[in-house]
DNA sequence: GACAAAACCGACTGAGTACTCAGTCGATTT
DNA sequence: AAATCGACTGAGTACTCAGTCGGTTTTGTC
């Protein structure tokens, strides 16, 4: 790894834990064992780097996304929602400081007025919500499920998974642990209501 | 309102938008027009303006909840829900700065190592999954919800209302728009599943 | 080995920041 | 009229932290 990855990954896990106005770059050097003016070489201010971590997110999350999806069949909709929700989870145990990150506010705030920041979240949260969008009308066209709005579907399914992993974030609740019957739930809420005739 | 109340307000509205450590005692002073001798002769620390804002916080939505729970009947545990999750939303809609203020970091951050700020933080958690936990078990107890284990199910509701308000915390998409969907979605997932035998 | 460029170092700067404290001022009590 | 009180003031203090800069080491190339 070079010294240049060490900083990105150092402050990563620094930002996501401690906070980014609350992490130091006295913290991130002696983590890295480097000194101060190494950082600001890399990077030309401590917000930069915090973009260069975003950016670095997104080509992760993205690359995961095209190694999961690209070119599978599945089942049914209802067996991709699966899969989607397995894939959540497996990214956020894969890349728990940056999804931790994500979690908190500042990179939301500095989107507000820094065009490249918001690009990076844009682009990391439509990855994220297309897939259940995908899912919902995958499973609209194989008929596996009902007719709902598919967008708002998919917030709905989004919010569920996230809302999750954050009690985990906030030591409220081990989100692992709702695994099987936040799917069981999710295929009760879509699946195709079986009207009363018989 | 007093000084001292002044002084509360406008800070559980800036730690809210700004965050805890990006607020400085000086902007409470612009807001409120006090010196800043002033906050510290009411508050001794920013922690403990902080910890005052919790306390508050969590007094109102525990006297919020008794209002509208305590006494109440309803026509069944599916209907109970969907108060429930209007009452959230209402709640929400009352406290604004407060819940966006929760869905912070630094009020947990906190809350390892200071008991006072844990105390506050556990009744209002407790408070709100309770509601969903009642919801469960009243749904259960007059058939008019499946047989799932209430605790999981309640932290999913949980996840699923507080994960939507996160999603318009975080501008990412407008909450409220889908109150309609969220109570249909919570429906389907919780009813009582029709045994195919006809 | 010579040389340039890239990478790295760490003491230093100056703009803030939380908190203090001696003192003001209007109201109430003695 | 004197004494006491408590809310409030704001300049001062000790300290922190992002960012700079002049210098040194490492690396790649001929």
């Amino acid at each position: 790894m070079t010294k240049k990855e060490a900083i990105r990954y150092a402050a990563t896990v620094l930002f996501a834990h401690k906070g980014f106005q609350e992490t130091t770059m006295q913290d991130i050097c002696k983590v890295t064992g480097t000194a101060e003016g190494t950082i600001f070489y890399h990077f030309k201010s401590k917000e930069q780097l915090l973009i260069a971590i975003l950016e670095h997110a997104k080509t992760r999350i993205l690359e995961e996304y095209e190694t999961a999806f690209a070119d599978r069949e599945f089942a049914s909709g209802l067996d991709m929602m699966e899969e989607a929700i397995a894939f959540y989870f497996h990214l956020t145990g894969l890349m728990e400081h940056e999804f931790t990150l994500l979690q908190r506010q500042f990179p939301h705030q500095l989107a507000e007025d820094n065009s490249e920041c918001r690009a990076h979240l844009a682009a990391i949260y439509n990855c994220l919500t297309d897939i259940f969008e995908r899912v919902v009308r995958a499973g609209q066209a194989d008929g596996s499920m009902g007719d709902f709005e598919p967008r708002g579907t998919a917030m709905i399914l989004f919010a569920m998974v996230d809302g999750l992993l954050r009690l985990k974030t906030c030591n409220l609740y081990e989100a692992g642990a709702l695994f099987d019957q936040l799917v069981a739930s999710c295929r009760r809420m879509l699946a195709k209501p079986r009207d009363g005739s018989c």
